[in-house]
DNA sequence: AATCATTTCCAAAGCGCTTTGAATAACGCA
DNA sequence: TGCGTTATTCAAAGCGCTTTGGAAATGATT
């Protein structure tokens, strides 16, 4: 069933019909109501090609995810961006379109999508410092927003990030509160432009309290359950093992769990651990009351936000960049205690 | 950059820049050089829309995620699984399309995937033993695949699984051969279809050797790590206790070991575990040595084979239902061992 | 009844591509 | 030179929709 078809049905110029199903005021409101019933009787709906080639909208947001190092961007918080991205897009009427391309195919994917025009603008993931897509995107002169933000690119462009600088400050903070010296780190891959913020503020609260970091106990790799683990098994091992454990995702947290019990310690008495709690659907963090102390915040819920923010630009352009800094919670599970005396 | 435009730069018309481009033997070798020169000279590619609008094909494939219990299948194999699927949609020149829907929204999502001709064919995500979808894409004629089977469906469809029953009958064996009677399964939901056949490759290795089940160790639920620890601390302080445990998936095993060590036993020893290992990206089973005995298969290239499988299909219309039963292998890692002599 | 403003509807153009059917150019051979 | 082939190229139609500019019908006003 299309257009002519339907409008032939009723007796209807396909103008009509058209206005009519796309709620135009210059059409009589019982036509309408009679134009509405037939399309649903013949189950019509306007073809997405022909109507976006009419258009000139694409009503498609992309999403570029680069698959470098295997398991870089396939991570473990994508799938539960994506989902609340995808409520809000459906609710909006758009598609969302998932590229899943190698490191080096990407500035070539992004000039398709726009020569193309497959869509209408993109969400980027996981930006790095001086992330490149940033200028690409606006030399295109494609609609985007970043997931997080990049540093060293001065340019104004549309973000929304979770204050990590603050996240782990505080979290670092309120270790040293329970009097602990001996902080370790174990951070996400520190070229992503998060993991670098969170160092950051983990350094701020030390230097805050004229501690000086040791390299030693600051590791950043994949956030794999196995790095928290052997991370953790070899600073324990060592003379001089930290007290405390921070780390960058709850996936780590997991591997750094298993290592402290299969050192025979206690999580919570003799080794402390906060963990970064993105809210992740499949591991949550305990349910009533949390497994870690942690900095929380839904990366479900930055996805839908996201959406928002994007499709408003594109609706409306000439407006300055969105840029929304959320703050993440600091919740208090059973994974960390007071330090003890040493004897 | 249009064809038109391209085509006027050239000299040429439309027909024969598009036909140059397209690969047609009817244009000399020469013109389809000078053609392939200038289109990348000036950024040329063919507007999707407008040439799938001609051709009547969307190179597209959709996936419709249900997001019911908000955590059924925004899963944790959802992003490995359409990582593969993605990487060969990518050399295939398709596009993904991805909607998230709330249960009672997934017929008429399909039905506008259909009337809106967006995409080319689906991929059904976690079939349940009666699975509506699959009547309703044969009659809707939309080709599809799915991941997984839908037992009580007869008529012939496409299909790619792997082999559920035999995989939980073997681990649930060699567990017996180790010396365990009493086995616990903490499954997935069990009107999910390969959770339906996970029990009963369980319920076959333990009718074979005579043991009759006990209901009270037989567990179905969502797939998270709470759900594993919270089941197997209720189990291990009852009257009598299993003295191994299956797992649907790697997440729950997680926090079944969480249960045993906060129990004071230790995994692999007093308590033996076997978990279904789809080898998840972001959390390997160990690196070198297996940290849980599993069975395994990579969602990962269920993912690509299943993309390769209906795009063939689309190709080739009319051929037979594409069915692929998939072996899971079982590796041994450090989470089991013989049954403790009981004292 | 005549005029004008509104309301309601329509024909046709255009979005950018592919593809059909036909025209032209180039070539070999009598 | 002239004719039949074959190799190249092209004009135009069509995919299904939106939208411009205008026509017809209706209603209000004099």
């Amino acid at each position: 069933m299309n257009l002519r078809e339907l409008s032939d049905i009723l007796g209807l110029s396909q103008t009509t019909v058209s206005r009519a199903l796309n709620g135009f005021p210059e059409v009589k409101e019982e036509t309408r109501r009679r134009v509405r019933e037939a399309a649903e009787k013949h189950g019509y709906s306007p073809d997405t090609r022909a109507r976006s080639l009419a258009t000139g909208r694409a009503m498609a947001i992309g999403h570029v995810i680069p698959v470098s190092s295997q398991h870089q961007m396939a991570n473990v918080v994508f799938a539960d961006f994506i989902a609340g991205a995808g409520e809000v897009y459906g609710n909006l009427g758009y598609d969302m379109l998932i590229s899943f391309v190698t490191d080096d195919e990407q500035e070539q994917t992004y000039r398709n999508l726009v020569r193309k025009r497959s869509v209408d603008g993109v969400i980027v993931h996981g930006p790095v410092r001086d992330d490149f897509r940033i200028p690409l995107l606006q030399e295109l002169e494609l609609p985007f927003l970043v997931h997080g933000r990049s540093s060293d690119v001065i340019s104004s462009y549309s973000w929304l990030d979770v204050d990590n600088v603050q996240a782990l400050r505080r979290a670092t903070a309120y270790l040293i509160d329970q009097g602990h010296r001996r902080i370790a780190l174990l951070n996400g891959p520190e070229h992503m432009d998060f993991a670098w913020r969170r160092r950051t503020g983990y350094l701020n609260a030390l230097h805050e309290v004229d501690i000086t970091e040791d390299p030693y106990l600051m590791r950043d790799g994949e956030m794999t359950e196995p790095f928290g683990y052997s991370s953790t098994v070899e600073m324990l091992r060592s003379d001089n093992p930290p007290s405390a454990i921070l780390t960058s995702s709850i996936v780590i947290a997991l591997g750094v769990r298993r290592a402290i019990e299969e050192c025979g310690r206690t999580i919570g008495k003799e080794i402390s651990v906060i963990c970064f709690d993105d809210r992740i659907s499949y591991l949550p963090n305990g349910t009533e009351e949390p497994i870690f102390t942690a900095v929380r915040s839904s990366v479900s819920d930055a996805g839908k936000r996201c959406a928002e923010l994007l499709i408003e630009q594109i609706n409306t352009p000439g407006t300055p960049a969105a840029q929304e800094l959320w703050r993440a919670d600091l919740i208090l599970g059973q994974s960390t205690g007071p330090a003890l005396q040493k004897v």
